[in-house]
DNA sequence: TAATAATTTATTGTATACGATTATGCCGGG
DNA sequence: CCCGGCATAATCGTATACAATAAATTATTA
């Protein structure tokens, strides 16, 4: 069995990813240690992480709430996570095992699959965090690893990959096929440039989402 | 008062940095209680801490001990600081205000009146962390100060500042001035650019150190 | 004597109780 | 009617007690 402390961190990130708590949503810990049936000690400490992680903030005597987004520089933020992404695929290039190649290819065959559905499906959206989870690894350096869930993870909270229209889904899916062709041939340029490519084209749907979202 | 959990962030980190507590070094959280005067509770969120800053490392059902960064690849370690300091820089060249230039200014010169006395004394290491602390703040993205402690905490436990040569801290300084000189200049490129040198320099003093420690 | 099992000890993991702090709503005065 | 202070409730911060786990030690047997 899990411990009772990573038991509450994947309950609560869960609960924040699907939108279930949505931005701004304070995290009482008295409400979670039902939620999670722990005590408080555990979720204080997954809270902690979550705040760690970007995925919440936290106020003194006041407690943690679901990271609002909305106050934040989001150009800023997704011009960290090309940098960051970027030399994640650049070091990736030379370093990645032909397993976790085959498992880029297996996952993009089913994003593939899913892509022809009409709306996004959970699915589809893990199925690209772990796309990306592997590049990282691949990469083969601990601290890169944080790093990228900083900038990775908390973007999550939008949840814009639900709103991508067919034209934006496509490009992505061309994207995870070329990045594929980059790491076969061992082309570390290349792999960095689609994955610029790849976020850039993220960051405008997800500006073209929001702005309709305040106008909505 | 600094609450409880902050005190034992502040005073473990201390022990850490200072190589009181060497790489390797089992925090211990019962001992720790003693030395902060704290009870476990804060102890053990302020060694949550710590490990999510990468200062320490954490093996479940055995506690904490101090990041031994032997066992890491430090010229990726040192790579990914290019990046994210030159990136800062970039950022905080057309965003930092006239104070935070006095106050990088005000630095340099302490630093430069310290760095005549035969060996670096921490104040000059603190005044060294401050300067770099004010650059990530002046670039304005929440993220890149999470992103940026990451990996410039970490290599204080190698204390390696403290065997630079006289060359070595002279170019230092020079860097600093050159720093401030783009900052003033509003110029970006320079910034990044005059970042990323400094960084290589303190790479090389770095390995040379280490390999010499190795051999001895 | 060496290997293995049982026991003890040390340490972390979790729960809960109490105290401190802050937000909230009510009441009175301006 | 609005504003400020007071009482109350809700929530966090910390301490401590107990349970679970892993390491170390000792005892036992081949």
């Amino acid at each position: 069995m899990a411990s009772a402390s990573s038991q509450a961190y994947e309950v609560i990130k869960a609960e924040i990813i699907s939108g279930r708590f949505p931005p701004g949503h304070r995290l009482v810990e008295s409400d979670l240690t039902v939620l999670c049936d722990v005590s408080r000690t555990p979720v204080r400490e997954a809270l902690r992480r979550l705040v760690s992680e970007g995925l919440a903030e936290f106020s003194p005597n006041y407690g943690a709430q679901v990271a609002d987004l909305a106050g934040e520089d989001l150009e800023a933020l997704y011009e960290l996570r090309t940098l960051i992404e970027g030399y994640a695929a650049r070091r990736a290039a030379t370093r990645i095992s032909a397993a976790q190649i085959a498992e880029l290819e297996a996952l993009a065959d089913r994003m593939e699959h899913l892509a022809g559905q009409p709306s996004v499906v959970p699915e589809e959206a893990s199925a690209n965090s772990r796309f990306h989870r592997i590049i990282v690894e691949a990469a083969k350096s601990s601290r890169l690893v944080s790093a990228s869930n900083l900038v990775v993870e908390a973007p999550l909270v939008l949840r814009t990959i639900e709103h991508y229209s067919l034209e934006e889904r496509a490009r992505s899916m061309q994207h995870h096929r070329e990045l594929i062709a980059a790491f076969k041939a061992r082309d570390s340029q290349w792999a960095e440039s689609v994955m610029i490519s790849h976020i850039k084209a993220a960051f405008a749907a997800i500006s073209r989402e929001l702005s309709n979202r305040k106008t909505a």
